[in-house]
DNA sequence: ACCCAGGTGGCCC
DNA sequence: GGGCCACATGGG
């Protein structure tokens, strides 16, 4: 995959606070779309926790509104705004120094954030050492006749354990890179549809052309 | 006129 | 644990 895509220096993002909003603007929308939302968002008034914290719900979702699911999103933020300045105030930099399971067991316990939201932010806005599984992931593991499993916390232990290095950085940048090499591949050869022709994993994959498989 | 996207929660069994 | 559904805009 890195031969074929080349590095993707993910996540693209200003800050550590915008990828966390652009983890929940995302969630099953394409990242097009995303971009106009946080756009519309810095525009109005800068990608910062006070911010979003001070405007309307109403006005929220109008900014948001190109990322559908306006409205549950433009709650979801506000549900992780709430919780970001009541225990960080506000600051990326206070949660990095906490706990990662607690964070996780914290992110977890707010409505609208599931494990790939929550498990982006611990790794691309928080740099801990957890690895994304994403449907792309799935799909193409899948299909490549690696895994057998639909169950979220078995597959991101196998990947962990399967990818972890000596170092801890190092680990780090894998989980990285891996996630975004996965969601390039996906995008490009593995949808629903599958495209197979020209995808550089075409000669290892043992169920080519499969449409019904694990979201 | 379809199908799909870097999910999640609610409800049901 | 799994299956089904709503949530919504924009691009192919």
């Amino acid at each position: 995959m890195l031969d074929a895509f080349g590095k993707q220096n993910w996540w693209p993002a200003d800050s550590s606070f915008e990828v966390i909003i652009g983890a929940i603007l995302t969630q099953q929308t394409s990242w097009k779309n995303v971009e106009k939302a946080i756009s519309s968002l810095k525009k109005e008034g800068g990608l910062n926790p006070e911010f979003l914290n001070y405007i309307e719900l109403g006005r929220l979702e109008q900014l948001i509104k190109p990322s559908g699911f306006y409205k549950i999103k433009a709650q979801r933020l506000k549900n992780f705004l709430d919780y970001f300045l009541k225990e960080y105030n506000g600051k990326t930099e206070k949660m990095t120094e906490d706990n990662t399971i607690k964070i996780r067991k914290e992110l977890l316990n707010i409505n609208g954030i599931g494990k790939e939201t929550a498990d982006s932010t611990l790794l691309y806005a928080l740099n801990k050492e957890i690895f994304v599984i994403d449907a792309y992931t799935k799909r193409i593991f899948f299909r490549l006749g690696i895994v057998d499993t639909n169950d979220y916390e078995k597959l991101r232990e196998l990947f962990e354990n399967s990818l972890k290095e000596k170092d801890h950085l190092n680990t780090i940048n894998k989980f990285k890179e891996m996630h975004a090499l996965i969601v390039e591949l996906g995008k490009n050869y593995c949808k629903k549809d599958p495209i197979c022709n020209n995808c550089p994993l075409f000669s290892s994959c043992k169920r080519k052309g499969v449409k019904n498989e694990y979201s």
